[in-house]
DNA sequence: CGCGATTTGTGCACGCCTTCACAAGCGCCT
DNA sequence: AGGCGCTTGTGAAGGCGTGCACAAATCGCG
């Protein structure tokens, strides 16, 4: 907590890789954070205040600056933060300059949408390989990428060099498929299938489970029709019938 | 009560208040276990220990036992949880024996998926409308449900009682979906568009972004390549898969 | 050059969540 | 009937995360 170093390399500017271990619960708000920030910086703002940038986040701004101390102090008392040299510190300590390579097993409804979404190349990554165990999905062209039976998996994967998995299958295949990405040295995995994936240790294992998230807010609905009905007794929420037609 | 009433409704059987205020941490696994239940039940299995559900579910069976001891008694010492006993329960914990009615807005790369996502309707969800605000895609059938322009949103939401709104457009337009969403009555968003919503504090909000988990997994890939570069360096990590959410 | 305004960085307290460890309860077998 | 093994439910402890409140630091201005 002396000097900062400006225009260096974020990070290992003095070979050692300096790495911190930030709370998980940092980790999962920096990608927010690096969004806000880029944000700011295409409606040219050079510095923004904690207090800014919390806003933009959608976080407390106590608890951005703790965040924010956790990788070094690179703001400015007085002042605030650098917008651009925050963002390259932020990319530096998710890894994202790397441009990592990723691929998508798995090119039905869902993993048809992720192969075409947008918002992963704009933010680090590319979709290098779409893999599909059904011989007639094979050869299907989608976003410039052909897809690619899933024996081909450990071959391309080594000549790619990737890291990191996305399985969009059904449910019952997904074990299988995540056995397949580690045997081909794949060591994070994001899945969409519902389920629980067994890995080794050293592989990490993210899950996004869109019904998971719909019946969270079932249960907040039915919270709050219990409580606007509890003093009454039996009110709103009973009348739910089918109405699928129309 | 050793009997278990089986055809009775869950929850408000015996004039109980009926409704805990479950920790937040609890909420998000109960679906997780319902699933893992459903799974079980389909194999037969009458009866389930702690230490089987919670295996199953990919988490602890203290915590499972302290969740599912937050709903009340529902299993027996030496034996046991009655599966369908449980089933019922959490699906009335979560609101899902109501078969909620859902919108979904944007029925771009992303939204055409969730419209034809088998995960919502299989776990007592019903999309009954799609919108967008683009007349080209107005009219278009997308697994039997027609898409139907946004200003539809204030007529059809009311028809239907529609309080779950999906949001799957580009992120540029999704605070203005999210405030007509609210004007027609929806009172939970589950947000796919990147960025921060602002909604009334009677709703609730909860956010998918594709982008961040990728950056998160990135970020534990980045943490490993720094380790093995590092002597000594302990990587358990044998962390339990979460998912998504705040 | 010094002072006040502003903003970062952080010590601290509080609450939530997780995990351990064990008593209480239940069924089965003898 | 009684004991034994198994499983739940829970008290208690520890860890993690959050938010407050304030000292330290920097800039601008008179």
């Amino acid at each position: 907590m002396s000097q900062q170093r400006h225009g260096s390399t974020p990070g290992e500017a003095d070979g050692v890789p300096a790495f911190p271990d930030l709370p998980e619960a940092t980790i999962a708000r920096l990608p927010e954070y690096l969004r806000a920030l880029h944000h700011l910086a295409e409606t040219g703002a050079e510095t923004v205040s904690s207090e800014g940038l919390a806003a933009a986040a959608g976080v407390n701004s106590a608890k951005l600056r703790k965040d924010l101390s956790h990788l070094g102090s690179y703001g400015t008392r007085g002042v605030g933060y650098d917008v651009t040299l925050l963002v390259d510190q932020i990319e530096y300590i998710l890894g994202l300059d790397k441009n990592r390579a990723v691929c998508l097993v798995g090119v039905g409804n869902l993993g048809h949408a992720l192969a075409g979404y947008a918002g992963f190349a704009s933010r680090g990554f590319r979709v290098v390989a779409l893999f599909d165990a059904d011989p007639k999905k094979v050869g299907e062209r989608i976003n410039g990428l052909t897809v690619q039976h899933i024996d081909e998996l450990n071959r391309i994967a080594a000549e790619e060099s990737i890291a990191i998995g996305v399985i969009a299958t059904p449910p019952g295949t997904a074990q299988a498929v995540a056995d397949a990405l580690v045997a081909a040295g794949v060591t994070s995995i994001l899945n969409f299938a519902p389920g629980v994936l067994s890995v080794p240790p050293n592989v990490d294992v993210r899950k996004v489970d869109l019904a998971i998230e719909l019946q969270i807010l079932s249960f907040h609905e039915h919270r709050k029709a219990s409580l606007t009905a509890l003093p009454g007794g039996r009110t709103a929420e009973a009348d739910n019938q089918e109405a699928v037609g129309s």
